[in-house]
DNA sequence: ATGCGATTTAGAATTATTCTAAATCTTGAC
DNA sequence: GTCAAGATTTAGAATAATTCTAAATCGCAT
């Protein structure tokens, strides 16, 4: 591993590159090149909530021989070992959020557009019975209406 | 109208057998005999949270020359003017509830089971920041985890 | 070096849903 | 009541997202 002028230089194989590897490793999962591609994408776009479609456009300039079958499986590997959530707000494309602190969703209705809100919703304390007997792993958020964008733009007509 | 014998008989025309086609009126939608059979299919099985397939099985059973496009059609209807919601808990397909009143859906990942939970969660009370200049119009509040009954079994094995 | 299970891949298959265009129904004007 | 106009329903085709399949490849453990 040696540069032209024969110095020694660190040439980081790609599956070590960045810290998305020692996550993926963490949560017990092989980190592959692939894996570290799509985790990535979406790390770097966890505003935006993409879907498979759009992570594969984005895994696709980084990688192109990536395929869409393994964006789905890396997904689906992502989200079975807890770094990455779905989010099912309509029944458009399945969107993915790498975002695991306990957050609600809000979804615009005019733009489409999805951001999170932060907050923690206990279920004892969301204000909702939990009858006796249910074990709740998880919970959910989920608010819609209109963001400030699309309100201003409403009141302007 | 009348009888062999000749006698005046009452046969409701089904458009007004029930109270479906009142509220379907009161929502603001024509009361077709399409209508009046999907809703009344929802509402005798809001427990279930079937899909429009299922509703479609059960429709045709009363109606037998209704088809999945008016199945689709009339549940658009309902959704648009507030006498049935859609839930999205996964990527299955899109169930059907017909109770507005506000609750939250849990959903047993070992039999897939949707069960509703009373109560309520105002945006502002729930945990979660609404930032400034977002209006939320509807909230919703889904959970996962292990049904009573499935969690029995499993402590059985 | 070699074999084995895990992963990736392209493309086919599936599933839920939406679209399309024609037929039918309903309502309101006359 | 009759008729036109618009709404609704219908069968079937089309679409979109996802899952499946079987073969190729990878990478670790021997």
């Amino acid at each position: 591993m040696s540069d032209v002028k024969g110095r020694t230089v660190f040439v980081p194989p790609r599956r070590m590159r960045t810290e998305t590897d020692e996550r993926i490793a963490g949560a017990g999962l092989r980190p592959t090149a692939q894996r570290s591609v799509v985790y990535g994408v979406l790390l770097d776009h966890a505003k935006e909530h993409p879907t498979a479609d759009e992570i594969f456009i984005q895994a696709k300039a980084e990688k192109p021989e990536i395929s869409m079958a393994t964006v789905y499986n890396c997904l689906d590997a992502l989200v079975k070992h807890h770094l990455v959530k779905q989010v099912h707000l309509d029944r458009a494309a399945t969107r993915y959020c790498p975002n695991m602190d306990e957050h609600a969703h809000f979804l615009c209705e005019m733009c489409g557009e999805v951001t999170d809100f932060e907050g923690t919703a206990k279920p004892r304390t969301s204000g909702f019975r939990v009858p006796r007997g249910f074990q709740v792993t998880q919970t959910e958020m989920n608010m819609r209406g209109v963001c400030p964008e699309c309100a201003s733009q409403e009141g302007a007509r």
